[in-house]
DNA sequence: ACTTTTAAAAATATCCAACATTTTTGCGTA
DNA sequence: TACGCAAAAATGTTGGATATTTTTAAAAGT
């Protein structure tokens, strides 16, 4: 990954499929509930009706899409339940693995940290201002790596795989908040650096109560 | 399947195929590590390459196999390590929904946590006097039913979703020491029953005191 | 009118056979 | 022994064909 920005290392067609329908999902070009048939996604996204049964199946173990034997695959619900379900599940794994990761990180992980903060920032100054798709993905995908960076550290593979996935789960609510312009820039600015500065000083109180409060911010914003 | 005490709903033959592979990884049949030939699996299992595919997808998202791009799928490393990391989650996720289980169940639930660790009682004097492989098979569902009855009233589906996969994840171990014969029968009867009269009582804190042990007598014992 | 039955259409699930691409293996050479 | 390369093996993908199941729409009966 020399050159590329964002590493797109879809090297085999269901991967390229499965995040071609990521992506729809996440913007709502696939709506919540919404029935996916195999010849309707095929003339969409291309590809034989086997990569697109697995793609979904794919999609599937990620929370995105649901299956049911014999009747097909339909996108996940997204109702109010499944936001305060999601966000339950997120604020309870990143704060076990947060813990874990301010009690073992090193410097080179507070280095990550701080790094990913910064990209963060930027994002967010540049999202507030131009809330294109592009500059939306961006963005989210900074707030990812922002996650992803605080929880490193911790020791635990499988805790690392889980905040990935329903990270990826809260994707759809998320744009769809900023697409209503329901982000509050400021406060999200100063609950971050906040974030980051508890972090830094491994004030582990402060810094879990802020986590919880990033994550469950996008419920009633 | 009309006579099986167990339902076998595998209607279609990627979920039996699952369900067979599930059983020979459970069972050490297939090994940890061990290649996944696509080819072998199916003279051995049957079905067609895109339906054995879709079996290994499956497990992969169960977190018993794992794939990569281009080179296939094997059985998911089991080291001492993994065993940790699995019981780890394990411990954090059942008592997180222990705690809200014992916040919102109602008599209906602790009906069935009654009879599930009365089911969890007779297979567990019936395995440790016939440890055949059928007998082990049940009481390793029995257990399930348990740690799965206990949590039953939490509210978070996606809780008890993971509640399911990290426990199929713990089976392999836990029939190696089945096995082995490493496991004191009167240490866990004793516990199972304190732990039953301690959710009972919502007595959170000794309950999940217990879990906790319940989880992790499995590693040192 | 309203449910129930029945027939047709659509969609899912499966298989086979072939082919392209990538990875692994085995062997000869430096 | 290490290296590189060709052969073999394995994965990934496609198209077409077929069985089975679900969904739909129409017909029938009360």
């Amino acid at each position: 990954m020399i050159f590329s920005g964002k590493k797109n290392e879809d090297s085999t067609i269901v991967e390229l499929l499965a995040s071609s329908l990521r992506k729809d999902i996440a913007f709502g070009t696939l709506l919540p509930d919404q029935k996916l048939k195999l010849n309707e996604l095929r003339s969409r996204y291309g590809g034989s009706n086997h990569s697109m049964r697995e793609t979904l199946r794919i999609l599937s173990s990620e929370g995105l899409v649901e299956g049911a034997a014999q009747r097909g695959f339909r996108v996940t619900s997204a109702t109010e339940d499944d936001l305060r379900d999601i966000q339950l599940v997120r604020q309870e794994i990143e704060s076990i693995a947060l813990s874990r990761a301010i009690a073992l990180g090193d410097v080179a992980w507070e280095g990550q940290v701080v790094a990913a903060h910064h990209a963060l920032q930027k994002a967010e100054a540049a999202v507030a201002t131009t809330p294109d798709d592009l500059t939306a993905l961006e963005w989210d995908d900074a707030c990812r790596a922002f996650a992803t960076a605080l929880i490193a550290a911790c020791d635990s593979p499988r805790l690392i795989d889980l905040q990935r996935k329903f990270f990826d789960q809260s994707r759809r609510f998320r744009l769809a908040l900023l697409r209503e312009g329901k982000l509050n820039w400021a406060a999200r600015k100063a609950r971050q650096k906040a974030l980051l500065d508890a972090v830094l000083d491994r004030d582990e109180t402060t810094a879990l109560a802020l986590l919880k409060e990033e994550i469950g911010a996008d419920l009633k914003a």
